[in-house]
DNA sequence: CTGTGCCATGTTAGCGATAACGGCCGCATC
DNA sequence: GATGCGGCCGTTATCGCTAACATGGCACAG
């Protein structure tokens, strides 16, 4: 046992040349055999193959992305991870990633500047060989470090700006518009929003932005509002409608800034007995896959998550049919999903 | 323009080099500098920064990892980040890890012992200095790359088992028996099973055996159960409570593997008229935020998810009051959370 | 004025891999 | 039999940084 080469008891961590002396080669050798690269005998490639293996040896990507001086990471940066979107963000980068040898290492901002500048700093210090990063708002010192860092860059989500390098995403100011349109149409007159109190969620501004712009040109204003931080969303939700209706009786729609408060309105209209959508109408974003299983479900509008990351990586990967890694700007089209809770006519 | 220093038009990227060569001292002093270590004078300590944040500077942690044998990362490794658990594992470990220089990244396995020795093989690559994994059960492969890492080791979420080197996390079968037994005791005897049909979600398995042999120690069995895969958990929630609900209308308890299905099904039986706890009682698993937010609490077990991160992340960064960062077993208690599904007696 | 010690900085030698090139050998070609 | 070429494998020189040690200057004691 005290001699059993595979056990943790080697105090000095194995190397190439551990492997090249088990397997009588040279070091160089077994680093061809290892990444499948160049021309190696059968014969030999199964000698090293077999004790590697036998030693456990663990290839050590510090020195060799050093050597090559290629990285096979790409940063994705984002918000945060509890909200359901971006997570499905993920999915998209890794389907796309899964057979490039490229892999995705996440960072999370939680909606603040100066943690997305940490964040950024730390990536780029593992020198990846691509960035996907949420937004299109950072600080100046942020930008130019994705300006100077020399990969391709990728900003995702949102496309009502100016990207450093590639955008994909929706455009939340129309995406809002989109919404308002569709509400005033269906007959609503009398509208209360919904939503963060995040200074930082500038996807959701432009959202209520949009929004706005478009019940404006129509005559109309949001009639109230509410805001919200920190707890559970669904609960906030409820608090949040109870809140709003009790003082705005009057209002015949609430507009969420997310499907998840929007759920919690939903379920506290359907428990209050609020004829929904008759008398007050509902609506969300994003599209999550939550109000599939509502008892009746909220209109809302699909932000394109999957198809995002998809795109990004793509991008990063350099897998786009016109090869381009530069200057895209993609933008998505959010699809409204009306839903049970707003009035068909 | 073209001459900017921080412009992306260098071609070649900066390196320790170019700062020293801009401040006028030695690589090794720059270096001192920006690690905050060692002694350096006020006076090129300001020199030396100004010239970094001039250029534009970004260490090079490949160069900086692979001279110094240290890296400041640890590997979480967690089967899905989609399923709102484990990203609260995730806060923990973070606000643990803050403070400490080290960083944690996160590699997901999707419930797969291939994927899982895959990206315990890239995480390895990386020399982490160590390793926060979900689960005890693992291939004979991916058992001996812990074994033989040479670094910290944690096993989280379960302590049915035998850890490689450190466990944290509750015993699922005490969970499921501690349900079970509270169940019974409620007068509750007619007892269904509603849950994922996921081969290798070892976790809900031995909830599930510790309920039923709990049940049978009363007398009692699982009359019917009822399985899903993939898809919106609240809405398969619902077809599935319909589902046992009519092929044995007289259940008078579902017991649900996780909250999300356990919603989906409170949210039926609201529906449907059916009286919870009366007539059907309800629980779920996992105590997560969302439940709060239901127009009645479904029971659940706090699964500590947040503070398994947190004690998992203090083993590997060696904050742990007495030192140990080695063959540490730690349990900790899931709480009962009764909620409004289980009769009160 | 010399020795002692400390502070601030420089020098040297890797860390563990890979790129680039070189060499040897065997076989086909003319 | 000389030539060429391709398959297979080794040698050498980095990659960018840091540990460890070396050095020079200056203050201070004796």
């Amino acid at each position: 046992m005290a001699k059993d080469p595979s056990s943790a008891l080697q105090r000095r961590p194995l190397t190439l040349r551990d492997v090249s002396d088990a397997s009588g080669v040279s070091e160089m050798t077994v680093s061809r055999v290892l990444r499948n690269r160049g021309d190696v005998s059968g014969a030999t490639r199964e000698r090293v193959l077999a004790a590697a293996r036998e030693l456990g040896y663990v290839p050590n990507r510090i020195a060799g992305a050093l050597a090559s001086q290629r990285v096979n990471l790409v940063a994705v940066i984002i918000p945060s991870l509890s909200n359901m979107v971006f997570p499905e963000v993920l999915t998209g980068v890794s389907e796309v990633l899964e057979d490039t040898g490229l892999q995705p290492v996440v960072g999370v901002t939680n909606y603040s500047p100066e943690r997305e500048e940490k964040v950024l700093y730390e990536m780029l210090s593992w020198r990846p060989s691509g960035i996907i990063i949420a937004g299109l708002e950072r600080s100046h010192a942020a930008r130019a470090m994705l300006e100077n860092a020399g990969i391709p860059i990728v900003e995702i989500m949102d496309v009502d700006g100016t990207p450093v390098d590639n955008a994909v995403g929706i455009s939340h100011r129309r995406a809002g518009r989109h919404m308002a349109e569709a509400i005033v149409a269906a007959g609503y007159r009398r509208i209360g929003f919904l939503g963060t109190m995040m200074p930082y969620d500038h996807r959701a501004r432009k959202r209520l932005e949009g929004f706005e712009s478009a019940l404006i040109a129509a005559g109309l204003t949001v009639e109230d509002r509410e805001f919200y931080s920190g707890g559970s969303a669904l609960l906030k939700g409820r608090e949040m409608t109870e809140a709003i209706l009790s003082r705005s009786p009057d209002l015949d729609f609430l507009y969420y800034s997310n499907d998840l408060i929007g759920a919690g309105g939903l379920l506290w209209c359907l428990n209050h007995a609020i004829e929904v959508p008759e008398k007050v109408g509902l609506a969300g974003f994003n599209g999550v896959e939550l109000v599939q299983g509502l008892p009746c479900h909220l209109a809302t509008m699909d932000a394109c998550r999957l198809e995002i990351g998809r795109k990004a990586a793509e991008i990063v990967a350099g897998k786009r049919a016109d090869g381009a890694t530069s200057g895209l700007v993609i933008e998505l089209e959010p699809k409204l999903e009306p839903g049970d809770t707003i009035r068909r006519r």
